[in-house]
DNA sequence: CTTGTGCGTGTTACCGGTAACAGCTAGAAT
DNA sequence: ATTCTAGCTGTTACCGGTAACACGCACAAG
């Protein structure tokens, strides 16, 4: 077995008492006593049993976080950005995909809940099915809500303006000269409900009717795009312009189109949102809208943290919004097939290639 | 606070002892008082204390995976395949990415040990590097290896055969004609070591002279594979065929190679080897070597988990290796700019598009 | 010389479970 | 009627830490 407190009293003498205080750098020890123990508890390779630590402290050093799909690089990315602010301050992550499914998803944050300091979700759920959370919160966990956020909820969260995305990406269609503008809409999530208002407003402003038939359901996976849209292009009726509700979606419905011999971008314009990793490197280049993934995965870690060093007021929750912008490639048709404006070496943060 | 096994035995008036056992299906208990119990512990929402179980009987029900990059979607794949066989058997995954960095996986390592049951583990060491495991295995702990092993270390490992795969590669390359072949070599990982192995053999076999200056030195991160690439058309003296260590690296500098106006499998034959998500949907689709992600992280799980029930014999670990393959697209210039073989939907198991 | 004070250490109890064993009860076997 | 046994339940101790309080001691102040 492993070595504990106990063996290492025993070992010099002095109480378990004596030697936690140590361990843990308390104000009031000898300072010469401090540095015996910790001679000792080095050379015995001394672990202390988190669980011990975490029962009798109430304080178990983990997060969870929940998101819908690790394949999802956006999701990879944040993940990434949670755990550069929750590492140096000592947590572990606790990481769960629901793969897009509810039911897990409240499987999976029953369960983590009880075994973290607080969990930082993106919640497949409808913005307004609160109830679950809402029960938690009261209970007294600690939640920050992070890229899809609920409504009324008193828990902190950190997103993008939605309806701005969907306004920005389907404005640029509409600037590009396309009147005929589908939507390739995801599931009941506030972004994908939040973008496609946006979309509706964006056609709105620009007195362009709305039309049922050219939004279809799709989901936000990218097998869900594929399939939306190889039903689309057999049915027929699909219109000039695409705006998808995420990057997936997008990408998988670029391949359905590639399958079809539709040419991305020419016959058919195409945007996303999220600007995902190898977006701009697929054979036809995705246009979409971006945010900082980087920027929403660290202040969410940073919120959780506040929250649970009680130094956030659980009354008036922070919100965090991060503002959207378009990144204008080839899939919309505004630039055939030109070179990219911003060298891959900026996204490693080199200088400009030479060659 | 939560409710513990307490407020369940005085609310009931028995002892805490028949609530575990209710709790716990414990064979010795009256089915009748079972179903009290139990209905008793619904309506409060009793919740077990994980931290104290796992202090009582040294059980987690926690494993450690880790991991070299989350952003590197062969290890999402990896992780999501563990996943599909740990969950169901009651285990949670605690994730970490060491981003590749030896001396961060080390430092991971040790602190999940003592909150774990067994790990999971993608070496970023040497495979020769082995003391440190070697001493954590020998005190018990729990570890199988995945993707990148280690050499006579007493713990199980999945991996495909990567002396192969870099076979696979470059003799594809030489059956195409290619004569000056290169290779993009990784860091000193087994994957790494293995695949240049098998590069050199195909070179040998071939009676192909192998030249020093031909091999670059990039590491496993598709940054690495940008910059040596970028930094090997500055300086001249390019292949005809390159080889990279994994697809990643590949597609960095597949990157280089665009912005600096070389056309990929044309002017320069590619080869990578992981066959990554997007791989077939690049500007260039990405000739690579296969081998079953999901078999990989599946395997790995269940001998993970044949180890904690003890049900794997300590004396000889098992060593599963699984069979790679060639995936034959554009960017080695075998078939240039034609269609997928395989087509988009069998990746998602629909039946072929119909439009 | 007493008292107070502050520092350092030890004692005790507890966090919320579980293992091991003891004890009780009813019905079967003798 | 007595003993045995099976089946269930309770008791006690323990897992490895930590909080709260008690205590001893040296030294300064009164």
């Amino acid at each position: 077995m492993a070595i504990t407190l106990a063996d290492i009293a025993r070992e010099l003498g002095v109480s378990k008492m004596t030697v936690s205080r140590a361990i843990n750098n308390h104000p009031l020890i000898n300072s010469q006593t401090r540095e015996r123990v910790l001679e000792v508890a080095r050379r015995l390779n001394y672990q202390p049993n988190q669980h011990a630590r975490a029962l009798a402290t109430n304080r178990s050093y983990l997060i969870g976080v929940v998101v819908p799909d690790l394949m999802n690089l956006y999701f990879a990315e944040v993940t990434r950005a949670i755990e550069s602010v929750t590492r140096p301050a000592g947590f572990q992550l606790l990481i769960c995909s629901t793969e897009e499914d509810a039911t897990r998803e409240l499987d999976q944050v029953e369960a983590l809940l009880h075994r973290t300091d607080g969990l930082i979700i993106s919640s497949v759920l409808k913005p307004t099915d609160t109830s679950a959370y809402r029960k938690l919160i009261k209970d007294g966990a600690r939640i920050v809500l992070v890229d899809r956020t609920m409504k009324d909820l008193r828990s902190p969260s950190v997103a993008t303006d939605n309806v701005r995305v969907g306004k920005l990406a389907t404005e640029h269609l509409i600037n590009l000269g396309h009147r005929r503008i589908g939507h390739l809409c995801g599931d009941a999530s506030s972004v994908s409900v939040e973008r496609f208002e946006g979309y509706k407003q964006a056609l709105a402003k620009r007195k362009l009717r709305y039309v049922q038939s050219q939004v279809r359901r799709c989901g936000l996976l990218e097998s869900e795009g594929y399939t939306a849209m190889r039903g689309w292009l057999a049915e027929g009726n699909v219109p000039d312009a695409i705006f998808a509700v995420n990057d997936p979606a997008a990408i998988g419905a670029m391949q359905a189109m590639e399958e079809a011999g539709v040419r991305v971008g020419d016959e058919i314009a195409l945007v996303g949102a999220g600007n995902i990793h190898y977006g701009d490197m697929l054979r036809t280049p995705l246009t979409t809208v971006s945010w900082s993934r980087n920027e929403m995965g660290q202040q969410a870690a940073r919120l959780l943290i506040g929250l649970i060093d009680n130094e956030l007021t659980r009354s008036k929750p922070q919100t965090i919004v991060l503002p959207p912008e378009l990144v204008i490639r080839n899939s919309c048709g505004a630039k055939p097939f030109v070179a990219e404006d911003v060298s891959y070496a900026a996204r490693f943060g080199m200088p400009a290639a030479t060659v």
